[in-house]
DNA sequence: AAATAATTTAAGATTTTTTTAAGCATTTTG
DNA sequence: CAAAATGCTTAAAAAAATCTTAAATTATTT
C-alpha cells in the first residue's frame, strides 16, 4: 500500500518514513501543502498523513481542498498544538483521525493499520491478473477459494511474469533476474521450476497458465472458458 | 468529563474519586453492578472504571450488559492481583484497558486520561484479534479463560503482529523494532522469541498462530474450525 | 546478596527449499 | 521420417532455513 507523508520537519518525516517502510508500506514524502495535493491528486494512495503546519497551503486547506475535490482517501492529521478547537476544526473537514505531536511508534503504527484495514480487506502488494492474485509480500498465490505458498524462487518467478504479463522472458533473464548473473544456474533450474509453479496454478484451477515457446523463453497465457 | 465509578470498596472508591476531582473530571461513585447499568444508560459518561468483584452484578457481566446494549463508553477495569481463582481475564469480554490493584496515582491517571483523550479512536490498551486478546500495559495475554504474562520481548513482538495482523513482518523489521537497529540480535534470537510465543499460545489454545515464509518473514494467521 | 526472571548463546533436530540428474515427451530440422 | 535438440517431470541428494531445547549469562526483584 502507498501512503504519502505530508511534513515538513524533515527529521520527523524521515522518521516516519522509516517506520512505515519497516512495515512494508511505500511512502511518498512531500514537504509543503502544495505538493500534497498535487501528489495526492496524481496517485491513488491508501492514506495520507498530513501535519497540520505546513509551509504555502496549511493541512486544513489540503483537507479541504482534497475533500473538495471528492477524494476519500483517508487522512490522519498530525498536529503540535493540542487545543480541542484545532481538533474539532480538523475531524469537520474531512479528516478521519487525528493524532498530537510527539506520539510513539506503537501509536502511529496502531492508527495507520485502523485507517488502512478499514477500507475493506486492502492487503499490502498484490498483484491482480486474470482470476490470479499474488500477494508480493507474503508470497501467497490465490485463484478463487483456493490459495497455495510459493517459496521465494517460484515467487521471484511468478512476480518476472505478471509485472509484464504479455511479454515473453528468455530463460537466460529468468536466470538472471531469480538465480542472479553470478549464478551458475542451468536452463533446467528454470524448467524445474516452471513445472513446480504449473502444478500450483493446476490445483489453484486458475484460467491463468505459462507457454513455453521454443527456443525463445516462456509467457503466460490465458485459457478462455 | 463525567466519570462512572463502580468499586464497592468504600475507601477505595473514595480515595478515587478524590485523586480524579483533583484533576477535573466529574465522578458519579456507584457500589454495585446493577447500579452501574442503571447510571451508564442513564447518562453519558466519558469512561466508566469498574471493578470486577462487586455485589449483586460482577464486573464482567456489567460490561457484558452493557455491550450487548450497544453502549460504546471506553472502560476500564479494576481487579484484584490476589484473587486468583477471579483472576478469569476480562481482556476479552469488552473492556478497554485492564489494571490490577493496587495501583499508583500516576498509573490511573495515566490511563485515564489515555482512555477519555482518545475516545472513539483506535488505541486503547487492550488489542483484540480473533480470539486472543492482549493488554499493551501490563503484557497479559487471554484466550478464553486463560491467561499468560509474556514477557517485554514477547509483548514487543506480539504487539507488531497484532497491529498489523495481515502483514508478513520480517525478521529485519522485528530486530530492529523490538531489539533496536543498533543491537547485534541475530535471526537466531528472533526465532527463539517466536518459539516461546508459540508455546504460550498452544496453552492458551487460540485460533491465532504464527506462521513463518521462509526467507520472508513471520505473520499471524488463524486456524478455522 | 540471594533468588527469580528474562535474555542470549549454542548445538542438534527438523523442515523446507533448491539443485542435480536421469528418463521420457515434444518439437524442430535435415 | 528419423535424428537432434529442447523441454518436461520426478525423485533423490544437498543445502539452507527454521525450530526447539538447554545451559550460560544478564537483569531485576526481594
Amino acid at each position: 500500500m502507498n501512503i504519502l507523508l505530508v511534513e515538513d520537519e524533515k527529521s520527523l518525516s524521515n522518521a516516519i518514513k522509516k517506520i512505515l517502510e519497516g512495515r512494508g508500506y511505500f511512502v511518498d514524502a512531500v514537504y509543503d501543502g502544495l505538493s500534497a495535493i498535487d501528489y495526492a491528486k496524481g496517485m491513488d494512495y491508501g492514506l495520507i498523513i498530513l501535519d497540520v503546519m505546513l509551509p504555502k497551503l496549511d493541512g486544513f486547506e489540503v483537507v479541504r481542498v482534497l475533500r473538495k475535490d471528492g477524494l476519500s482517501t483517508p487522512i490522519l492529521m498530525l498536529t503540535a498544538r493540542t487545543t480541542v478547537k484545532d481538533k474539532v476544526s480538523g475531524l469537520n473537514r474531512g479528516a478521519d483521525d487525528y493524532m498530537t505531536k510527539p506520539f510513539d511508534t506503537d501509536e502511529l503504527l496502531a492508527r495507520v493499520g485502523a485507517l488502512t484495514r478499514r477500507k475493506g480487506d486492502v492487503v499490502v502488494g498484490v498483484i491482480n491478473y486474470e482470476d490470479l492474485s499474488l500477494s508480493v509480500s507474503s508470497g501467497e498465490m490465490a485463484c478463487g477459494d483456493r490459495s497455495v505458498q510459493l517459496s521465494r524462487k517460484e515467487l521471484e518467478l511468478m512476480k518476472m511474469f505478471l509485472y509484464n504479463p504479455k511479454m515473453t522472458v528468455t530463460k537466460d533473464t529468468l536466470i538472471i533476474n531469480v538465480w542472479g548473473a553470478e549464478s551458475d544456474a542451468t536452463d533446467n533450474n528454470v524448467e524445474v521450476y516452471i513445472s513446480f509453479i504449473r502444478k500450483k496454478l493446476k490445483y489453484l484451477g486458475s484460467r491463468v497458465g505459462i507457454k513455453n515457446i521454443q527456443k525463445i523463453g516462456y509467457r503466460l497465457e490465458v485459457t478462455e472458458c
